[in-house]
RNA sequence: CGGGGAGUAGCUCAGCUUGGCCAGAGCGCUGCGUUCGGGACGCAGAGGUCGCAAGUUCAAAUCUUGUCUCCCCGACCA
């Protein structure tokens, strides 16, 4: 490719709504332009690279069995209810009434549709396994979508839905496309973790993510000082912290003036003492029974774990007029004490079963109790009560005595074990070889396309700009002629075509411009290897070659140049593992 | 959906407090000339109903009200 024949408009100004790295490099670069709030157009140079990665995506998928198909991305509403995903989603399904009054669904993915229709094809165990994917974009109306392509809109996935006969065989389709995960990555060039995960609304039994770990990222990795063990926060477990001695000289609950702080930090403000003194109770419901969760003042309920300890079932925070009414206070006084009597269910957190004395509401409008102990003023055992992990990890966890760190990062792609949720409510059976009728076991896996690229921008930059792994950079060589003698020229033409006919994919910088700004564009766009052409070396019968990521050069003959350079190329491409 | 901020030229922004002499700068763009190894320089140009709508006023980018859009923090979320 030519470059005055193409169309890559860097710009020097960091554009306004650019927050973070990636999405800044990739206005400049001339990778894409914003249309709306959480939607991109690509430009040439910006497409190009997410090819190059749908390319890795797909060929992997291929190895890995899995077969392509697309299916439409506007979905009849009535798949969605028919799981019920049209309420677990909500306002983020983005909906439209078509001319009929049907409502329609943009994709925001595919279960639903994938599910119904291979339940219109699958009859027999003989088909099974069958792994489908696709590769499109995706429609999801965030509540707020941020940092450029890491939280838009729309964005291009790909989706792959297995279909298995049994545990084992699910196991295995699931452990290929975690396998080709892995691959994916590699040759992508991002350097990621996997993580246990919370399967959350995609429901099912398991599941794995894949993130890139970095600053901007939005999610939260916990993991073991050792990196043998991670989890996203949703998931991490932490062990019961040591059970606090109950002071001798403790007094009888005593109850505390506190007019209108109803929040644990102005509580504490007012009763001079602090968070992890204090229990929060935060009521749930569930199928119209009330839950009581009891964290203590300083830690978060996990609302993951909280559905798991309720057996999996569709939980969501009280409305103010139970909360009232359970706790005949006002939001923000509710406290365990008395509290077993109104509610169904009481869930302890193990932090709070382990604290020796603390501070809780009242259930009184404007009052707080003191000097409460677990198990003595409040139950920590019967029929409604559990004790169990319920928060969220905080920094000084341990996990089997081992210690819990933090960072944080881009998740790029999940793997799920579905089970039988879809198959069964959208009817996808099969008969087995005794002729029994079974609904077949599903996997799910997605990966993020646009997240690829922005977080291996996230991961390669520089004050110049990105600095891209060769197997999603838009051009793997940009030759960069510094001059327009005739030598100059001729000279680059000779090595671009030879470099072409060598299966590089070359950018030749033929414009009419002053070197600085040929350089300038050559370093944002974050081409791996650039070929210096220019009067400082021509003179001996030299070009410049240089990597992106160093910054010395090295002078090689013309006639050598292109043989070089492609060798350059492949040993940057092996590095990603990607053969030639 | 709560809190905060911003909408003026293609981009980044100034002007608004104190209404008029106020349609501005830099970058980018067009033409000519000089340049040509890290975003050159000179000259000459093109380009904006100041987000939109009402209102106040002799007079509104500037004041008032409404509205739309965008960004940030939070909540929420594969």
């Amino acid at each position: 490719m030519r470059y005055s024949k193409t169309f890559i408009p860097t710009v020097k100004e960091v554009p306004a709504d650019a927050e973070i790295i990636s999405h800044q490099l990739m206005i400049r670069a001339g990778l894409m332009r914003k249309i709306a709030s959480g939607t991109y157009a690509y430009l040439p140079a910006g497409w190009k690279s997410l090819r190059k990665i749908m390319e890795i995506v797909r060929q992997e998928m291929d190895v890995a069995g899995a077969l392509e198909v697309t299916v439409p991305m506007v979905q009849p509403m009535e798949l969605w209810q028919q799981t019920g995903r049209d309420v677990d989603y909500g306002e983020t399904l983005g909906k439209f009434t078509d001319r009929h009054g049907r409502i329609n669904v943009l994709s925001p993915t595919a279960e639903e549709e994938i599910t119904y229709l291979a339940a219109g094809e699958i009859n027999s165990y003989k088909q099974l396994p069958v792994n489908f994917y696709q590769i499109n974009l995706k429609y999801r109306d965030e509540f707020r979508p941020r940092f450029g392509v890491l939280r838009s809109r729309e964005f291009i996935m790909k989706d792959a839905y297995s279909f298995d006969a049994d545990e084992q065989m699910l196991e295995e389709s699931y452990r290929k496309m975690y396998d080709a995960y892995c691959k994916i990555f590699q040759r992508c060039g991002v350097e990621y973790v996997i993580v246990q995960a919370e399967s959350g609304e995609m429901g099912g039994s398991g599941s794995h993510q894949f993130t890139v770990p970095c600053e901007n990222g939005e999610d939260v990795i916990v993991h073991t000082e050792d990196n043998s063990r991670a989890w996203n926060i949703e998931k991490a477990p932490v062990d019961p912290l040591a059970k606090q001695p109950t002071p001798d000289d403790v007094g009888d609950i005593e109850e505390v003036h506190t007019p209108k702080v109803g929040t644990i930090e102005a509580v504490c403000d007012f009763l001079k003492t602090k968070p992890r003194k204090m229990v929060k109770t935060i009521l749930y419901g569930s199928d119209d029974k009330v839950i009581a969760v009891l964290v203590r003042g300083d830690h978060d309920v996990n609302e993951e774990k909280l559905t798991q300890a309720c057996g999996g079932k569709h939980i969501e925070l009280a409305d103010e007029a139970t909360v009232v009414k359970v706790t005949n206070a006002a939001v923000g006084f509710a406290g365990p004490v008395g509290l077993a009597e109104n509610v169904d269910t009481i869930l302890v957190d193990n932090a709070v079963a382990a604290m020796g004395v603390l501070i809780a509401g009242a259930n009184k409008t404007d009052y707080h109790v003191k000097n409460v102990v677990p198990g003595r003023d409040f139950p920590l055992e019967g029929d409604k009560v559990t004790v169990t992990d319920l928060r969220s990890a905080v920094e000084g966890d341990t996990i089997d005595g081992d210690k819990l760190l933090f960072k944080r990062g881009i998740e790029v792609g999940q793997v799920f074990k579905l089970g039988t949720k879809y198959s069964k409510k959208l009817g996808a059976k099969f008969l087995d070889a005794e002729g029994t009728e079974k609904p077949c076991l599903m996997g799910c896996y997605g990966i993020g396309i646009n997240r690829i690229l922005a977080s291996a921008i996230e991961l390669g930059n520089d004050k110049n700009g990105m600095i891209l792994p060769i197997s999603i950079a838009p051009w793997e060589v940009i030759i960069t002629l510094a001059g327009n003698s005739d030598e100059i020229i001729d000279a680059g033409e000779k090595v671009y075509t030879q470099l072409k006919d060598l299966g590089v994919d070359v950018l030749l910088d033929d414009r009419d411009m002053r070197p600085g700004v040929k350089f300038k564009d050559a370093d944002i766009l974050g081409i791996p290897v650039r070929v210096t052409i220019g009067k400082r070396s021509i003179a001996e019968g030299n070009v410049e070659v240089k990597l992106r990521a160093e910054s010395e050069s090295e002078n090689v003959k013309v006639n050598a140049a292109a043989q070089k350079v492609g060798e350059i190329v492949s040993t940057l491409k092996n590095k990603l593992k990607c053969g030639t």
